[in-house]
Parts: structure tokens; C-alpha cells; sequence
DNA sequence: CGACTGCTTGATGTTGCTCAACGTGCGTGG
DNA sequence: CCACGCACGTTGAGCAACATCAAGCAGTCG
């Protein structure tokens, strides 16, 4: 566990820049940066939640295991707060948050933060617009995914790693056949058709992991017509 | 537009439960109490959205309309707030609310919610309470649904009727079939046939919008098991 | 080299949507 | 009052989309 300065930390969330510097000093004794490698499991499903997950750099999955399979709820990129909503709502997380790239976390005491939210108008407006957004994020994407059919569920995890993730449409995607398949809702071997049928139709080209965008116009078309 | 007092309101949340005397008379003048009937719309998809709902009464259905078809995202009942995060995250509605029974709605003015939010550590704590509670609800609603085939998510709608809205075995469908095929995600043909499937496996009773549960194990094994 | 993992492809079965027909109750306008 | 349109509900037949099952292939690690 290192020790960190948040005072003149660089990748301070929008919220922790409205903290005080006495705030400030308070949050730097109750807070734990720890890094994690691809793969590593940063908070398990079920377990206690006593602390506030930031996100300050890299990429993480966060993942359900659901009645019947694994479901990946959202890819999310640094800076971000994880996992919120169960922090508060209640004592346990409600999912299980993966690395997908190298990633560095700031683990902040729920006590520590349910204080600033008392005693700091400010940074509690902050926060309620984040979990705002986030709802509203999670919502519209599950509202796609209820009512689109596979492919255009892939035309969407395509277009959301081009534009939202890496701003380029050429990249290598940075999860497994299997992962795609848990994000879209649908079965590994799907995945792999779409792709493959993209692949032939000269929409994507698809050579392993990485992939480039060719007929981006007709792969917006694939994604809002479902 | 009927004159209320907030401060004898009983029927407040528990986050207007922690406002000052001062601050409830700034609410009581920045407050307006609308009666709907069943049918009556009382939010309307991207209008714009200067008040935050509170339904005090009654029985609401939230939906949008979405790229195929109309979703109903959620029925709930009072009392709670409605849209919170529409209101902060956005200008804009993304849902719309109607009323399904004859419902009582406080519409306040945001301006003096947020203030609300930035001096009373107490109410913003409320709200983020709320808020995190609603967005672990609707995710795992979400989930169920995605992972679920038909038969599983109408036996998870009579479940919830039964007992989130009800609390008995016995009920009065307060929606139409095409209404409750857009809540589980299914066309109205489905949803009606798998009604009659249950009826005839002596899973529930059905006589009209009547519906009696008599073998609640099973259904729920349903429920579980997709 | 063999076991293993991740990926692809084909064959088959099931689910659930679409379409179509028909009955019912309700409100509107002639 | 009746005729008509319209929303709602039910039922059946056919079909498209997907999941499942099964097999095979390349790359990797012990």
C-alpha cells in the first residue's frame, strides 16, 4: 500500500475537487491506493462493502453473476466511482469488478465519505450527479439490449469501444470472445458469427483481437435499427 | 391547484423528514400538489424537467418509449420520488410517468431541491440513499429480464403484483395485457397465451384482470428458473 | 508431445415473434 | 337506436432468430 498524497494528486474526481483542504487531509488518511493487473479482481460480488471504489486510471469490467450466466453490466474507463450505488444502498456489492488493462484504485472509507456528503454541500451535488448520470447511462443501455437483436447488440459494443473507449476506429479489443458475449447478452458462439458475418459484409475487419471499423455508416444503420 | 401545507403533510418522505422549519416553509411555497386520474399522463418523455416528482398517492407506470416499442421500466407505488436522476442528470425527461390508479403528485421546483441538497448534509444523504436503492433495483430488474425467457419474467410480474403492490395472492391486474407485455419485454400474443398456460397448469387462477396465485411455489420456481 | 484454452463452424431443436382471423366491449356519429 | 371503428383479448400456423450440441482447429504451456 503506498503511501499517496491526494492534496496534489492529479486524477482527482470532480466531486473531490470541491473538498477543503482540511477534507483533504482527512481523506488522505482514510484512503488506499492499490494497483491492479488485467484479470485481477478488484471487488467480489457479495462481499462487505465498507469502502468507496475510485477508479484513477485504466479499465475495468464490472460483472454480475447472474440466475443463469455471468452478465458484464459495463466497461468503464478511468476516472470513475465504482460501484456507488451499492456502497450506500447496502452493506454488501451488489457485483464484481475486474481489470481488464492496468489500473490503479483509491479505496476511500464509506464513514469518511458519507461525512464529506454531511458537511460539504458542494461535493454531495457532485455525487448525485454522478449516480444521476449513471443511472440514466445504465438504463438507456439496458433498454437497448432488451429491445435490439444480437447483431445489433454487437454493432453497439463495437461502436462503444470505438468512440467511448479508445477514440479511434481501428483498436484491439481488449476482452475475450467470451466477454463480448457476456456484455451483449448472447451466446460465445453468436459473438463470433456477428463478427465473422461483419467481417465478410466488409463492415469490420477482423483479424484476432484487433479491429477496424470500414463501414462505420452501415454499422450505426445495424446498431439503431436492432 | 389546491393549497397544502407541507408541514402537516403526512405523507412525507424521508428525506423531507429531515428539513428545518425555515426550509419547509420554502418548500411549501415552491410546491404544487396535482390530483391524476387513471390514464393521466404526469410526465411526459423529453419535456423539460424543472421539477422533481413526489408521488404522495396512488400507483404509477413509468415508461419510454424506446427504438421498437414502448417499455415500461418500472410500476411503483407511493411514496417516492420519480425521475430524480432525469432531473439532475439531464435537462430533459427521458421517461414518462402515468398514472394507473388515481394518484397524488407534489411537483418542487429543483432550484430548491438542490439548495435543499447543499444545506441539509441530512436531506442530501436522503437522496443519495434514494437514489442508490432505486439504481440497484432497476439493475437487477434489468438483469432478470435480459437473462430470462417469457414464461419467467410474466411469473416475476405476477410475483411482484402480488407482493410489492398487493401483498396478497389475490388481485386485480390494475394493467392491460399490452401493458404488461411491455413491462416483461413481450408481445401481447405471448404474454396473453402464457396467462391461459398458466391457468390451465393450475399456477394461478385467471378470470378476466382477476388473478388468484395457487400454486405460488411453483411459480416461483418459474421465476427463478427462466 | 499431450492436455488445455480460446475460437470457429456446422447441424439441429426450441423459443417466441409475426401475421392473420375472430370475438368482445365501448364510444362515436349518423 | 344501430352501425361502425377501435382497443383489447384469444388462438392458431408458419417462420426467423438463437441457443445448444458437437466437432475441429490453432496456439500455448507443462
Amino acid at each position: 500500500m503506498e503511501k499517496t498524497s491526494c492534496k496534489f494528486c492529479t486524477l482527482k474526481s470532480a466531486a473531490a475537487h470541491t473538498l477543503k483542504n482540511s477534507e483533504i487531509g482527512v481523506l488522505e488518511n482514510n484512503c488506499a491506493q492499490v494497483d491492479f493487473m488485467p484479470g485481477d479482481n478488484i471487488v467480489r460480488q457479495n462481499s462487505l462493502s465498507t469502502n468507496v471504489v475510485y477508479i484513477k486510471s485504466g479499465l475495468v469490467k464490472v460483472h454480475i453473476r447472474g440466475p443463469i450466466r455471468e452478465r458484464i453490466m459495463k466497461i468503464v474507463k478511468a476516472p470513475t466511482y465504482l460501484c456507488l450505488p451499492s456502497s450506500f444502498g447496502d452493506k454488501v456489492n451488489h457485483f464484481s469488478a475486474t481489470a481488464i488493462e492496468s489500473t490503479s484504485v483509491c479505496f476511500i472509507d464509506v464513514t469518511v465519505f458519507k461525512q464529506f456528503i454531511y458537511s460539504n454541500g458542494d461535493f454531495a451535488l457532485q455525487i448525485i450527479l454522478d449516480l444521476s448520470k449513471g443511472e440514466l447511462q445504465s438504463l438507456h443501455h439496458c433498454l437497448n439490449n432488451a429491445q435490439k437483436q444480437n447483431i445489433g447488440r454487437v454493432a453497439d459494443a463495437i461502436l462503444f469501444f470505438a468512440h467511448e473507449i479508445y477514440n479511434s476506429t481501428t483498436f484491439v479489443l481488449p476482452i475475450s470472445r467470451q466477454d463480448l458475449a457476456d456484455l451483449t447478452g448472447i451466446t460465445r458462439e453468436s459473438a463470433s458469427r456477428i463478427l465473422t458475418d461483419f467481417h465478410n459484409e466488409k463492415i469490420v475487419e477482423i483479424e484476432g483481437k484487433k479491429i477496424s471499423i470500414t463501414n462505420e455508416a452501415l454499422l450505426r444503420q445495424i446498431s439503431e435499427k436492432g
